[in-house]
DNA sequence: AGGTTATGGTTTGATCTCAAACTACTTGGC
DNA sequence: GCCAAGTAGTTTGAGATCAAACCATAACCT
């Protein structure tokens, strides 16, 4: 019973849930309103956030949790999520990669990654290999398969970022990243 | 068997793990090592990021990440995670709110919250109560050992958020975190 | 009123992730 | 050669999260 775990599909996050779409267009009134005790706050959009909204912790993780999903919705049709994506595209430019190196390179531990690799090699997206020299660790590289449906995914890709230029501003965009790049690495 | 599920504590993730402090320290002459098929890339911090390496996608999940880890680093000791955290401040912020309201306001889903305020309810950190005039809403508000809880956090969340600041370079803050908020708000 | 529709919260089932324990192979010292 | 220490991957156990199905109450409509 070892495999069958991680099976791709429908782990697709980000489709959208029958209570949401509703969301709050009444409840303001009278009816569902859930009233603060305060002052006179409503509840619509006017929840105050206090100091979470200058944090960078939580912004990021809003942001982060914001894009992933609409990453998901984007390449759901491919029938990959975010991660697979990561995963192909480092395998792709580093055919001979092993799991450890590869965990390290997309920031999450090995043991997650098992189920990951396992499902996509039952899929004939990519090949492991043991190697010669070291009977413990594999060697990863793409399919053909694999190239068809990295490139599918760089297709949602390269329309995801350019919906992320569109808010970012392609002028702050290398700051951005650079930023970014600076706080991956430093709080560790 | 409803309950006992949220339990606090433990999920402070970001701790260290046997396998990684050794890191890379000799995997890189020829023991370990795995030696690309292409040209001779080494294979320490060489890997080829391709198109990852300027996507916004990939370096927000990384950057989150790591802040995360951090975050939980540092909180480990108060005994609550990141996500905790969160929640009181809004509750403490808002009193009375529902936890349809809580749950969007931290963008996550309302049925994930479920375990994590009956843990709270039940290590007494807030109060649950039903509204007079809608029977099935609660209405949460911290107690006093709940502020007590936040104001510790506060302390290390301050803390972390100045290590931030130390990457980000107060200049740039302002604007990174407008950034990161355009894109939350943007991408749904 | 009585039924339909909406809404707050919980349950259930799936995926993902981490961390620690474990197995198999490797290296290095003796 | 043999044993101790290290390293690659896997297993296992726990937590977080989402989404859809569900229950109870509330609002709306005729």
């Amino acid at each position: 019973m070892t495999s069958s775990r991680g099976t791709q599909g429908a782990g697709v996050k980000g489709v959208k849930s029958n209570d949401r779409k509703a969301r709050r267009s009444k409840s303001q009134g009278k009816a569902g309103g859930v009233r603060r005790s305060k002052s006179g706050e409503t509840n619509a959009g006017s929840i105050d956030f206090g100091p979470l909204a200058t944090w960078v912790g939580f912004n990021l993780r809003m942001a982060q949790e914001a894009t992933f999903q609409a990453f998901s919705h984007l390449s759901q049709e491919v029938g990959e999520g975010p991660g697979r994506f990561a995963t192909l595209t480092l395998i792709a430019r580093n055919p001979g990669l092993s799991q450890t190196e590869l965990s390290q390179a997309t920031g999450r531990d090995k043991s997650s990654l098992t189920p990951v690799i396992e499902d996509l090699v039952r899929r004939r997206l990519i090949e492991r290999k043991r190697l010669d020299h070291d009977r413990r660790a594999y060697c990863l590289s793409l399919t053909a398969a694999g190239q068809k449906t990295l490139a599918s995914l760089m297709r949602a890709a390269r329309k995801h970022e350019r919906n992320l230029d569109r808010l970012i501003g392609a002028r702050d965009r290398t700051q951005f990243i650079e930023i970014l790049k600076k706080i991956a690495a430093g709080m560790r």
